[in-house]
RNA sequence: CGCGGGAUGGAGCAGCUUGGUAGCUCGUCGGGCUCAUAACCCGAAGGUCGGAGGUUCAAAUCCUCCUCCCGCAA
């Protein structure tokens, strides 16, 4: 069987299903339609913004779809079995199949999931990964069912998170895992050498929406320096680490979270020992750009920050602008 | 027409209200001190003040338009 001989829809909206959608149109495939979720007044000055996933199939010259609710769409139902699709692909769609469109395409509905399932079923897998300290996660191709990433596993492949590793280099490596899985997992099932294994839904964890709130963070409330770094790669770069500044009465982005060092040598320190609030150390390195704030439980480097109203910047430059001395800031 | 903030040597900022010689903390380069140094001392280079027009004897500063960046919100 060629490629060219299978009909496959895709489904997907974000970055993370932009590289299997290329890869599906790379090697041959036909790709009757795409659907993604409807274009959406977002970002500055609300615009609005063609997604990923449709500017690549624009750029392709495929037919787009983008109902409000596809299970509740006639059209697009009518024109999926009009379609005939020997696959329907989902990527990070973000809407809910019905059963009458499960059941249209030959091979059924395959999704590609960014966690090992069943760990991290649901919205976020990525971050929940690194939210809880994984040492690895991956990709799994599954199909769907009624249930929420509940389906049987077609395949799977892990990778290592590394300590530089955030959701944003995971979801980069991820997407170029998920697309190369899913041609394998194609060619396996064209060889007939696939075999559908049921998820253990004992071992099930769920990976509920990030929202904004998970950003906003107290100093005084971490119990622990590791759980401070692990958040911040995981909502790095949305919605990021915010904490509260009283003096200057800004909030503070906070990027690249790291374990402090031993202290660094004192005479190339400003003025060492600066007294914050709740008996926080900080200092700052102009070397690395990176400022030093004791814990309660343990000391932490930042390397960069980011204020209201303005971009990232390297900590230590962000201290040295400020108009108000070191000591006297007073985090939350 | 969603709301708002910003653009000043390589970095981060001040100066703008009340026009009058371009400033601070760093970085860079050179020299000094030192066993040595990212620390300390001395010196230097580096800026069309985002762009265009206007007001004025005089504009970073006041007025108009434009470009770019960012936060909120979705």
């Amino acid at each position: 069987m060629k490629n060219s001989d299978l009909k496959i829809v895709f489904l997907g909206t974000p970055d993370f299903a932009v590289l299997p959608l290329k890869k599906l149109i790379e090697n041959g495939f036909k790709i009757p339609l795409v659907v993604t979720q409807p274009d959406r007044p977002s970002g500055r000055g609300h615009k609005t913004i063609e997604c990923p996933v449709k500017k690549l199939a624009l750029e392709k010259n495929l037919t787009i779809k983008q109902p409000e609710k596809i299970s509740k769409d006639q059209e697009a139902l009518e024109l999926l079995k009009e379609i005939k699709p020997d696959l329907m692909i989902t990527a990070a769609f973000g809407q809910i199949l019905s059963q009458e469109i499960i059941d249209i395409p030959k091979w059924g509905i395959w999704n590609i999931h960014a966690s090992l399932l069943p760990r991290w079923r649901g919205a976020a897998p990525i971050q929940w990964a690194l939210l809880e300290g994984d040492k690895e996660t991956g990709i799994t191709i599954m199909m769907t069912e009624k249930g929420l990433d509940t389906g049987p596993i077609l395949t799977k492949r892990s990778i290592p998170i590394l300590e530089e590793d955030n959701a944003e280099t995971l979801l980069v490596k991820l997407s170029e895992v998920g697309a190369d899985l899913l041609l394998e997992t194609i060619e396996l099932k064209k060889q007939a050498k696939l075999t559908p294994q049921n998820q253990d839904d004992s071992l099930a964890t769920y990976a509920s929406k990030i929202t904004k709130e998970m950003g906003q963070i107290k100093f005084s409330e971490i119990k622990d320096p590791e759980e401070l770094i692990r958040k911040e790669k995981a909502l790095s770069p949305w919605p990021g680490l915010s904490v509260y500044e009283s003096t200057t009465g800004q909030a503070l982005k906070i990027f690249e979270v790291g374990l402090s060092p031993p202290a660094p040598d004192s005479r190339s320190l400003p003025s060492p020992n600066w007294r914050g609030a709740g008996g926080e150390a900080l200092y700052s390195d102009n070397q690395s750009g990176k400022i030093f704030l004791e814990l309660k439980n343990g000391s932490i480097s930042i390397g960069a920050v980011q204020p209201p109203n303005k971009s990232k910047m390297r900590a230590a430059d962000w201290l040295r602008g400020l108009k108000v001395k070191p000591e006297d800031l007073r985090f939350e």
